[in-house]
Formats: structure tokens, sequence, C-alpha cells
DNA sequence: GTCACGTGCGCC
DNA sequence: AAAGGGCGCACGTGAC
């Protein structure tokens, strides 16, 4: 029974070629064609579960998802994604990731760059050098063949890595993410259009006809100008805000919220509002229900390793964004619940777990790390110790957090010295990992041309290299946590996935399912009566995390999960998630 | 008209 | 007090 399995589609119509593989990717036999790609790997999927082997999980699972049985299928091995993760380990970040560049540089042959994201293959590619789809193999190439030989390369680079054990986890979960992806948008997350248009309407009035502006928005905008002198006035423009609050004598360097909200001026009050309400109008107004949420569905497009520290991005509808009003308008359908699970106070707790500090460790033992660490540092003042333990992950040094931080340092040395050791690090120009071997980016070249000589000791003042020396540090301080985090997160969502697809189900179309992760965040689609089952699924699957990622450490990650029709009323009406342990 | 950029704000 | 990391998106602005 082969271990693995490569999967080509064909370029148009439902068939393909599978290609069995032994684990190192040698091959198992010849090639088969199918005529029915997705009825060939459901009854592999069925008799053997192997691991799929694919240039793009987001192109050929993405392709096959609407004819595969609802189980679908439970490994693969995404060379696209596989392939930056290994680039990394070998100093050689950055280089295009597709198969076909991948292919290039296994035969020493001109690397042909990737496609920008998103964009049709057919319009990008205007170069006749590389295949029409996004392979990029060149034409004279066999996709298949060309599929089994950089897979297996890459089996061979991950065995030669100084710590295979891990990364071989970190590529198989950066996989699975790219399954979640994969399904997530295809399966979408339930929005209401009821309660949306609901929460439209208080906020804004009718829809207008044509794409006008609404009606709330155009007597706010008429209240506003009349406070600020009566002259023609665009809200949206911070140039001409500026200039009307001056002409009252206010002098503003810039519009942003928090300087309104301490300003003693009656247009204050009213921009803040526009503001607030102008931007649920142009980001999830109608406009945008019309073009992502149809059908009782929010189907967004996750980009998997979209980010460097290994968050997922999004591309359309703001998946990642979804402000908090409106999550009242995500709603199970009828006889089903959202499960909404959310790791609490996730980052300082991979702190912990990585620095292994001792008082860090007794802080979060008992629920809530930021009291915790209250009591011990702060003479119980929560929230002092959580802004000084953010400043801390963050690179905040001036102010009164900067003297938090300071706090902290005397305290908590081990888990400060392993912030700080990253932040030199990259101030030196060196890389960091995250806990499963993600490297991030090295700097630029004009960094380095830049603060060539200039280290952070020999600040002669704010010039720009002392500047983006301290940039670099703040950005690998933060990348070893939340690069981490990620790593944790990939591995609960990967378990769950396992986890919700084993639990037994009456019909086939009652399945639990995987619908939105966000980070640290996720929720569950599920039938009422599997509620109970699916949240054992995220406890196990945050545990199992918990033990591949940081081994044997005592720090608990505590994943805290609601059963409701909502979003809105899963999450309580909390304005600070890291809050929830209060209540 | 398109494009790149800056501003500002939503989320973590 | 406003020199905290990572994103995506809409809008205004200025260059072309």
């Amino acid at each position: 029974m082969p271990a693995r399995v490569a999967v080509a589609a064909d370029q148009d119509g439902p068939g393909g070629r599978l290609q069995p593989l032994a684990e190192d990717g040698t091959p198992l036999g010849e090639p088969v064609r199918v005529r029915d790609l997705a009825a060939a790997v459901a009854e592999h999927e069925a008799a053997e579960a192997p691991r799929w082997v694919w240039a793009a999980t987001d192109e050929v699972y993405g392709r096959l998802l609407p004819r595969l049985p609802a189980s679908r299928l439970a490994r693969c091995h995404d060379v696209k994604l596989v392939e930056p993760l290994l680039l990394g380990q070998e100093d050689r970040y950055g280089q295009p990731r597709s198969l076909g560049a991948a292919w290039a540089r296994l035969h020493g042959l001109p690397v042909p760059a990737d496609l920008p994201e998103g964009s049709a293959a057919s319009d990008a590619d205007q170069d006749t050098l590389f295949a029409p789809d996004r392979t990029r193999l060149p034409p004279g190439a066999d996709p298949l063949q060309a599929l089994v030989a950089v897979h297996a390369e890459q089996q061979r680079r991950i065995a030669a890595t100084a710590e295979p054990g891990r990364i071989r986890l970190l590529c198989a979960a950066e996989s699975a993410g790219g399954l979640v992806a994969a399904e997530m948008a295809f399966d979408g997350l339930p929005w209401s259009a009821e309660v949306h248009d609901q929460l439209l309407y208080d906020l804004l009035g009718s829809r207008p006809g044509g794409g006008g502006q609404p009606a709330k928005l155009a007597s706010l905008s008429y209240e506003l100008q009349q406070a600020l002198g009566g002259k023609p006035l665009n809200p949206d423009s911070p140039g001409q805000v500026l200039r009307a609050f001056a002409e009252q004598g206010i002098s503003l360097t810039t519009t942003r919220n928090w300087v309104l909200r301490d300003l003693d001026h009656p247009a204050a009050p009213l921009l803040l509002r526009y503001k607030e309400l102008s931007r649920i109008h142009a980001a999830h107004g109608w406009a945008w229900r019309d073009t992502w949420a149809r059908d009782g569905r929010f189907r967004p497009e996750y980009v998997v390793g979209g980010v460097v520290s290994g968050r997922w991005a999004s591309r359309g509808g703001g998946a990642l964004q979804i402000p908090r009003i409106l999550r009242a308008a995500v709603v199970a359908d009828p006889g089903w619940r959202l499960v909404v699970a959310d790791a609490g106070q996730l980052e300082p707790r991979v702190l912990a777990a990585m620095s292994n500090d001792p008082g860090m460790i007794r802080a979060g033992a008992a629920g809530d790390l930021y009291a915790g660490l209250a009591a011990d540092a702060f003479k119980g003042d929560r929230a002092r110790a959580k802004l000084g333990l953010l400043g801390a992950m963050y690179g905040q040094t001036s102010g009164e957090t900067g003297q938090l931080v300071a706090v902290l340092r005397r305290r908590f040395p081990q888990a400060m010295g392993l912030v700080e050791a990253a932040a030199r690090t990259g101030e030196s120009g060196g890389v960091v990992r995250s806990q499963l071997g993600r490297v991030c980016p090295p700097p630029s070249a004009s960094w380095l041309d830049l603060t060539e000589g200039a280290g952070p000791a020999s600040d002669t003042g704010d010039d720009s290299a002392a500047r983006d020396t301290r940039s670099r540090g703040r950005f690998t301080r933060n990348f070893v946590i939340q690069a981490s985090a990620a790593d944790w997160a990939l591995a609960l969502i990967a378990g769950l996935r396992r986890r919700l697809a084993a639990i037994p189900v009456a019909t086939d179309g009652d399945r639990p399912r995987l619908v939105f992760f966000q980070h640290d965040e996720v929720i569950v689609h599920t039938p009422a009566q599997l509620s109970d089952a699916v949240r054992t699924a995220v406890a196990d699957a945050g545990e199992e995390a918990r033990r591949l990622v940081f081994g044997a450490t005592p720090v608990q990650f505590p994943l805290d999960t609601h059963v409701a029709e909502s979003y809105l009323d899963a999450k309580g009406g909390s304005d600070d998630e890291d809050e929830d342990a209060d209540g």
C-alpha cells in the first residue's frame, strides 16, 4: 500500500493521473491515468487514506472538493506551501515557490517568477516560456513527473535539516492548513442577510439607490460641516478636516480617533461617528454583501502562509477583519449551532512556554496570566501588567509602557531574555525561528546597506539607519512569538479537522464543519446535537497542539469555547477578548 | 483614465 | 503619551 499518492489533474476535464509513492517519494510502479479523478481519489482515500501530494492545494483540491464525498481527504503534502518553508531552512528565503520554480532549481534552469496571487493565470502570463496554469512549468515538462521529482527532493531536504522531525511537522501542519482553507472557502461562513440588513438599516438607514450615500451619513456629514464653519467639507479627506479645524482655531496634526476622543469640540463626536458608520458602509455594507455574502454564506479566499509569520492572510471581503458589530450576522442554520473557541492570552502563553520562565509559568497556571503577572509584579494592577507584557512582545520602549517593561525584565528575566535576544539577533542582521522552525525573512539588501556600521549601540541620534535597526529588532522580537503562536494554531486546526471528520454522523450532509479561523480563534458549524462532541474535539485538538508544538511544557493553552446560534452571542459583550477570562 | 502611495481603521 | 508587531481594505491625493 502506497504511503503517498501524487496527483496531477488534467488541464481541462475531470480526468488526471495518479502516481503511488513510497514515504520518501520514490515512485511505486507506473503512473495511472484515470477518467474521473475525484472518483479515483475518493476510492484510494477509502481504501488506504494516503497522504496526497500535489502542486497546490488551492487549485487541485479546490477543484476536487465539489466532487468528493462529504468525508473528504485526510492528509496532503502541498509542494507550493512546503517549498518556501524549506527555502527558509536553506538560507534561500524569498525565491519563487511554484512547482515550476522548484523544478527549475532542481535542474539548474532559469527559475520562473511566481504569478501574483489571485490573478487569473492566463491574464498575467504573457510570456510563453511557462505553462498557462499556475504550476509555472515549461511546456515540455510533464507535470506529474515534475511533481514526483520535486516532492522527492523536498522529502530529502526535510530529512537534511537540523531537526527533521520539527520541519516535517511544520510542513504537515502548513499543508493541513491548505486543506482547511480550501474547505472553508468552499463551505463558507453562515451569514444571515436578514440580520445584516437590519443592522445596516439601524446604523445607516435605507439602502441608497445607485450607490449613493445613506441618509444617516449624509445628515452626519451636514451636521459636521455646520459645526466646522459651514463651508463645504468632505469628511473623508483628512486634509480638508484638518484645515476646517484649523479655521476654528484648533490645530491638529492628525484626525486619528485617539486625538478626536480627547478633543473638546462639538465637531469631534460627529466626526468620530461619521468615521465609524462610513467605514461600515464602505467595508461591510450592501455592496460588500452583494459581492461576498450571497446565498447565506460568506465566501472569502484565505491565503495560507500569506503572512511571513505563518499567519494566514485573506483576499477579498476582509475575512479576517469582520467588525465586532457585524458578528451578529454570523448565524447558524436552523437546527445547527456555532461552536466558537478562542485561545485566550495565546501569545503571552507562547512566550511562557518557549522561555520556560518559572514566574510566567506560575502566572499562567491560575488561568488569567495577566492577573498572575500583576499579582507578582504590579501590585495586582492587571491593566498595567497586560500593557507591559504586550509592550515587551511588541518592542515598546518609550513612555510609561517602557517602564512597565523594565519591571518585567527584573521579575521575569528568562521570558524577557528570550524576546530581547530575538531583538538583538534582528538588529544585527540575523534571522530568528518559530517553535516549529519557520524562519523569518532576512533583512533586505537596502537594510544592510543603510544600517552597515550603524549598530544600535552606536546610535548618534534618530537617523534613519538607527530607526531601521530598531524596527528590524521589533520585527524579529515579535516574530518568535507571533510565528510560534501560528504554529500552535495550525496544529490546532489540523487536529480539529481530523477529529471533526471522525465524529459519527447520521447522514453525510450533517457533518460539523470548520468554517472560520482567525489567528487564535475557530468557529465550527455543527448540527445542534453534535455540539458537545465538537466541544470535546476542540479541547482535545488544543491539547494535542500544545504537546506537538511545545512538548512537555507545563503551560496550558486554554480554549474558551461557547455554543450559540450567533457569533455575537458566543463572543459575549466583552470589548477585549483577553478579558473573557474574567467572566 | 490608471497607478502608487499615504492615511486611517477594522481585525489578531 | 501616542516611535508596539502582523495584516486588508477604502479612500484621497498627486503623478502620469
